[in-house]
DNA sequence: GCCATTTGCCTAAACCCTTTAGGAAGCAGC
DNA sequence: GCTGCTTCCTAAAGGGTTTAGGCAAATGGC
C-alpha cells in the first residue's frame, strides 16, 4: 500500500485546479478523494470538512489575487493604475473561474479577518490617491469601484454580455474610460 | 390519507419563501418536501428534478423584480428613473435575499431566454433615454449599471459595507449621484 | 349514486456526498 | 529492529436526489 503524499496544501491546491474545471460549487471532498485516487475519509485527516476546503480554496484565491494586483500597481497611478487593477480581477476570473467564484465564498468572519480581504481594499484606496478625493467620498468610490468590477466580472461569467455587440472587450475599456472621468469629476452635492 | 394539494405553482412559492428564510443554496426537494409534511417522491410529479425547481424559483424572482421596476419607473424619468430603479434592485434584494440569490442563478440558455432578463434589459435602456446617449455608448451604459447595482447588491449582501462608516445608505446615494453625473457628462474618446 | 379513469401521494430502492470511529500499515528516529 | 506517530483504510450512519411501480382519492359520465 504505497502512500499517496496528501497534505493540506497539496488538497487546496488541487481543489483550486478542480474548481477551475468544474466550478467551485461542485468541489467536493468525494472528488478530490477520486482525484487521489483514495478514499474520502482519508481527506479528513488533513481537512476539518468540506466547508474547511471551501474556505480555504477562497483564502487561496483571495491570496492570489491581491498577490497579481500588488504587482499590476507596482509603479502605476491614476489612470493607468486603475486600468491596471480592473485588468486584474477580469483577468483572474477569466483564467480562474472557480477560483474567483471562491474568492466571492461567504468567508466567517474568522476566516474573513485572516484573508487577503483587507489587502485588497487597501490597494483601491492606494488608486484612489492619484484623484482628489477627501473622506467621505474616497469610501464611497472604492465602494462604487469594488461594485463595478465585482459586478461586470460576474455578469461577464454568467454568460451576460457575450453574444451581443458591441463585444465585452469594448464595454470594459469604454466603462473604465468613464469610470476615470467619474473619479476625475466627482459630484459634490 | 387527505392529499396535501400539492402543485408546481405552490411548490415553486413555498420555494421562494424558503429561500428567503434559509438561504437560496440550502432549497432543497427534500425540505420542501418536510414543508408540506409528504414524502420526497411525491414532489417529483410536479417538478421535474432539483434543477427544474431552482430554475423555476429563478424565473419568479426575475418577474417580482421586472414587475416591481415596471412600476417604479411609470411616470418617471432621469435621474428620478435612475435612483427608483436602482431602488427596487437593492429593497428587493435585501426583502427577500434568497429570492434576489435565486434571481442571479445561472439560468439554461432556454430558461435565460423565457425569462423576464429581456423586460429588465428594456427597462434600463428606458432610464438611458433620459440621458444623451447614443450607441454604442448606450449600450456601454446600460451594462455599466447593470454592474453596479448587482454589484453594489451583492456585495452589500455579503455583509461588505456593514460595521464600517459611512454606511451603506449613505454610499448608496452618493453613488447614484454619480452614476447621474457621469450620465449627464458621459467622456467621448 | 356508481363506476372507470385520471391523478396524487406512497413505498422501495439505488446512488452519491458527508462525517465519525476505529484499525492496520508505512515511516522516522533511536 | 523496535516504538510510536501519521497516513490511509474499512465500516457505518445520515441526508439529498431520482426512478419505478402501486394503491387510493378525486373527477366526471352515465
Amino acid at each position: 500500500m504505497v502512500r499517496a503524499g496528501l497534505s493540506t496544501e497539496r488538497l487546496v491546491r488541487a481543489g483550486a485546479e478542480l474548481a477551475d474545471e468544474v466550478g467551485f460549487e461542485q468541489v467536493t471532498v468525494s472528488a478530490l478523494a477520486r482525484r487521489f485516487d483514495v478514499k474520502v475519509a482519508s481527506l479528513y485527516s488533513h481537512l476539518k470538512n468540506s466547508q474547511d476546503l471551501k474556505t480555504r480554496i477562497a483564502l487561496l484565491a483571495l491570496e492570489e489575487l491581491a498577490d497579481r494586483a500588488a504587482d499590476a500597481l507596482a509603479g502605476r497611478a491614476g489612470k493607468d493604475a486603475l486600468s491596471a487593477f480592473a485588468d486584474v480581477y477580469r483577468d483572474y476570473a477569466r483564467e480562474h473561474p472557480g477560483r474567483y467564484e471562491a474568492a466571492r465564498f461567504r468567508l466567517d468572519p474568522e476566516a474573513a479577518a485572516a484573508s487577503a480581504g483587507g489587502r485588497h481594499a487597501q490597494m483601491t484606496r492606494a488608486i484612489l490617491r492619484g484623484y482628489d478625493l477627501a473622506e467621505p467620498d474616497q469610501t464611497h468610490a472604492v465602494r462604487l469601484l469594488g461594485s463595478v468590477f465585482h459586478g461586470y466580472v460576474s455578469l461577464e461569467a454568467a454568460g451576460g454580455f457575450s453574444h451581443s455587440a458591441p463585444d465585452s472587450q469594448e464595454s470594459w475599456t469604454r466603462i473604465l474610460d468613464a469610470l476615470d472621468s467619474l473619479l476625475r469629476n466627482w459630484p459634490t452635492p
